[in-house]
DNA sequence: ATTTATAATGAAAACGAATGCAAAATCAGG
DNA sequence: CCTGATTTTGCATTCGTTTTCATTATAAAT
């Protein structure tokens, strides 16, 4: 079932060594070890053997004479020693290393997020490897072989769905894997995100209420991204609950501007002079929305209402800003990474599906109308 | 010169070992060794030596016989191996791994670089560790720390300026430091940015010829931020030099909103009924800047023109847009990766210091007066 | 067939830190 | 000063690789 996927592509990228020959003579650059100073180095210094260092190093204060934690302590500063955490981490079995593969780093969600994630990381001593993937599961399956040959010790990733036998693989070797935004039920992993049930249906009636008969919902492809999929679904239900036709759900490559185009010509010439609004799916689709209708000469919200999930930055500017509904994704990255670190410190209960409820922040995009 | 600052700080993640008893008895919790697939299991399988393996993992290929290679590639494919970097960098002296301080993560200046950076990192077969220091001194020296410890193989920072020793340092473990942004001639490492000369005296010009009389430039506070300083001179100068003052440069604290206000309600009213502009130094003082415009119910470009650099995706968005000078934020990040791999790779030439020109981004918000 | 170059291989010693085990030092109480 | 408990300490091994230094197989040249 799982591709076999050759793994050792990656030793492409060194250069091919040109012949025995020259590779006898050491012409071969490296980076030459500077009298790196080492446990052993201190331990010298300190007058002490190198696994009482080591013990001082994990404070194992309990197991040290004051006299010897305080010139070990000396030696370390004036050494201006650091231990090596490649070593630690070969022999003690942990990288202080976290992973996190995201799927567009560009996008303003996904750095809220890692910011939460990397403040927690660094209150725990750990550090992370940031991985950019552009939704491309080739890519992310290079960066998970690449992250578990670093040996991370957690992985936080926002998956293109693709490649779950390598990620259920990954957890079977201890690795907690924490999902963000994106859920994968067959996987068991716990996962975090916007409850998007609840953001959606509020925001959907919200614009009811306002009096907009008419509701568009532009979202990038549904395929496999469960956030999209549940968003969309919700809205769908919602509209249909009240009897509403939901038939303007458009899925819209963002890749080609032509794409949104017509899908709002459509909308737009089907709906002329009835009172309408459209939701856009993200932030990103937002600003592509806004783009396009700014393009087109359509006036917001005197001819259509607009609003959107994500609350970037630049919401409240746009004309008498733009309605949203926020996510807190600063919040979602510390509860993501604390996850992590609940798995390695020995929780072992089911996978937890933690969804934060949105916030919808109304703005001039969507005034009542009669 | 340099404070030796305690670095062991770093051992109080570490919960205290309760005592000696207990940890005797092994009670601590640790990731369970999963019979992890070793080099010496591939090689078992290949029925070869370690050592046949490890020139298979390292592209030596012209030291083995086509029957050897396929059978090593057999096995690591069956035995799903992935080698151990932890391993691998204690051991050759390359942990293949580079570290990126940012001072904001949440700033899309700092991802594009990231993100170009990250693009070259893969292309190479390394990965990135990212920091984000919220442009605190501290931070930025903890973190040099932890890299340091994890023995990166180079740096890439966007620094405080409050670290001099402890970079130089680092510079002279042979690890190359390559500065984004913000130059720190003193330390005598490449330095990837903008020409803020060019891109400064350009916006300038260019406003001026659009018929305004009176431009103020705003920028964050700008102490020790070389962008900062140069692109406020480059203002002041050119001002100066066609003998218009250059009373107007205000530097605000966007922490405290009132500070933005304050300085706004001076010049405006100050230029009362004059032509005049505002220039932002940046797209997050930008932000603020059209917020606070349209908070006080200031037209934009109807009671003052508005430019300024960076050129975040909303900046066509806002009114009839918003005239910037844009930076190639992605070939900043490709260039300073590659200037560290350059490094890495032997070159020993000076520091380099790499600016690339500004574009000049014409939108509404400048419109000519007479 | 014998020498001589060259291509393929392997045994064993690192790399820097953590740790099981055992020994040395210290202490408390007599 | 001695005994037994307890606290401190260190030796030697281990983690998974790379690399040095040989050694063995193969081919080319005589």
């Amino acid at each position: 079932m799982i591709k076999r996927y050759d793994i050792f592509e990656w030793n492409r990228f060194l250069k091919p060594v040109p012949s025995m020959n020259e590779y006898r003579k050491g012409i071969m650059m490296r980076k030459k070890q500077t009298e790196k100073v080492t446990i052993t180095d201190v331990a010298k210094a300190a007058g002490v053997s190198k696994t009482t260092v080591s013990r001082y190093l994990s404070g194992q204060y309990h197991a040290l004479s004051d006299r010897t934690r305080t010139r070990i302590k000396a030696a370390i500063e004036q050494l201006n020693y650091r231990p090596n955490q490649l070593a630690r981490g070969l022999k003690g079995d942990r990288s202080y290393l976290i992973g996190m593969i995201v799927a567009d780093i560009t996008n303003p969600y996904s750095t809220a997020v890692l910011r939460g994630a990397e403040d927690v990381c660094k209150r725990k001593g750990y550090s992370l490897m940031v991985c950019n993937t552009d939704n491309d599961p080739a890519k992310e399956r290079e960066y998970i072989f690449t992250l578990q040959s670093h040996r991370i010790d957690g992985l936080l990733i926002n998956t293109t769905g693709q490649n779950n036998g390598f990620l259920r693989e990954l957890a079977n070797d201890r690795t907690p894997v924490v999902l963000v935004d994106r859920k994968m039920p067959e996987l068991g992993f716990d996962t975090i995100g916007l409850d998007n049930e609840q953001a959606t249906s509020e925001l959907v009636h919200f614009i009811l209420n306002q009096g907009y008969k008419r509701i568009a919902y532009i979202t990038e492809p549904l395929a496999g991204v469960s956030s999209r999929q549940e968003r969309a679904a919700a809205f769908a239900r919602e509209l249909t609950r009240l009897g509403i036709p939901a038939d303007d759900l458009y899925e819209v490559d963002l890749h080609s501007p032509e794409s949104l185009m017509e899908k709002l010509d459509h909308f737009l010439t089907d709906t002329e002079g009835d009172k309408r609004a459209i939701i856009a799916a993200n932030g990103v689709v937002m600003l592509k929305l806004i783009s396009a209708l700014q393009l087109k000469g359509v006036q917001i919200p005197g001819d259509v209402a607009v609003a959107g999930f994500d609350d970037p930055e630049w919401a409240p500017l746009i004309g008498s800003g733009i309605t949203t509904v926020a996510q807190p994704t600063y919040q979602i990255g510390v509860t993501a990474m604390e996850r992590i670190f609940n798995r390695l410190e020995g929780d072992t209960s089911p996978a937890q599906n933690i969804h934060f409820a949105g916030k919808l922040i109304v703005r001039g995009s969507t005034p009542a109308v009669d």
